[in-house]
DNA sequence: GGTAGACCTGGACGC
DNA sequence: GCGTCCAGGTCTACC
């Protein structure tokens, strides 16, 4: 027997434009269907997986509708709701969008200002590292492996599906299992060892509390210090996992900023000349920074793509190739 | 502190 | 269909 129910977000939020806002909502086990504007994942429950689905029939500011694919418990259902908040970003109030919007009112008549991002921090790093010294069709084929691979499956809608692999399960498999099998190339032995750092050592907790990193009374400078003394984290991975924390000062720039500060903005120079002055474009935007700048990256994509909430997870890959974009 | 080169995979391209 | 080239961020060794 199916769980129903509802969650009530801030009153200006839009599902369709505020999930299929951050590149990870087309990435394993992520599924957006844009025919029924609905979102789908399988979640890691208290008393195993259950794919969960997540509509929002009543349009802009209505309640979200979620449907289990199984009976959930009062507890279970909590957790759901939890998870659920950290992807959709729910934790992020009118205010704290309106103060973005006083400061970049670009984005105001749309009312963009959330990020979608994963229910855990450890997913979000780990897919962050999958995005690493990578084209994207590359990250969409590891998580989905990752899934595929190490993922507790569950039958739905008539089909198996698979959930994002915990820590736990990372930690115990080989560095070569990820390598041949999830294709993830040299990162291998820097994930099992993510995973290890975030798996409870017996009686004692991991290495690395995830609840140390949310914790936003933690300075923006203590945190950065902390990731980039990760394997496999660098500065841009550093700064991208910031902002998925909820922490929107710094910008995560790659050879996509030198293209944009490029073609839209107009810079010349190196490649690193021109990231200084994509840095210096955006600093007037404050700890908003990264939404202004990752709002004009997302409205160039859909001026190739079309709207976001349009595009299809298992085709849109092959069409976010540096090659394209530039064209 | 700055820089060069290795690390892997998959897409693009030429034949 | 096959071989070659290239994109991509992090890490290490070296200056």
């Amino acid at each position: 027997m199916a769980s129903r129910f509802t969650i009530k977000p801030p009153g200006d939020y839009e599902l369709k434009r505020d999930f299929c806002s951050y590149g990870y909502f087309l990435l394993h086990p992520n599924f957006w269907d844009p025919r029924k504007l609905e979102f789908s994942r399988v979640l890691s429950l208290e008393g195993g997986p259950a794919q969960v689905r997540v509509g929002q029939p009543g349009g802009v500011g209505r309640g979200l509708s979620v449907v289990a694919s199984r009976g959930l418990t009062g507890a279970e259902r909590e957790e759901a709701r939890a998870q659920l908040t950290r992807v959709l970003r729910l934790d992020e109030g009118t205010e704290t969008i309106a103060a973005f919007h006083g400061l970049d009112e670009r984005w105001r008549a749309a009312g963009r200002g959330r990020l979608m991002r994963s229910p855990t921090l450890f997913e979000d790093i780990i897919k962050t590292v999958t995005s690493c010294n990578v084209t994207w069709p590359s990250t969409v084929q590891m998580n989905r492996r990752l899934c595929e691979v190490l993922g507790d499956p569950v039958e739905a809608g008539g089909e198996r599906q698979f959930s994002f692999p915990s820590a736990e399960r990372i930690a115990r498999a080989r560095p070569q299992t990820l390598r041949a099998r999830c294709r993830v190339g040299y990162r291998d032995a820097r994930i099992v060892e993510l995973a290890r750092l975030f798996t409870p050592r017996g009686k004692r907790g991991p290495e690395l509390e995830a609840s140390w990193f949310e914790d936003l009374s933690n300075s923006d400078d203590a945190v950065f210090e902390r990731l980039m003394e990760l394997p496999g984290i660098g500065p841009y991975a550093a700064a991208n996992i910031m902002q998925l924390l909820g922490r929107y000062g710094r910008l995560p720039l790659d050879t996509e900023s030198v293209r944009h500060g490029k073609t839209i903005l107009g810079y010349k120079g190196s490649s690193a000349q021109v990231m200084k002055k994509v840095h210096r474009h955006y600093a007037p935007f404050g700890a908003h920074a990264f939404r202004s700048y990752w709002f004009e990256l997302w409205a160039f994509y859909e001026s190739k793509h079309g709207p976001a909430w349009t595009w299809e997870r298992d085709s849109t890959g092959k069409l976010f190739t540096a090659a394209l974009l530039s064209k």
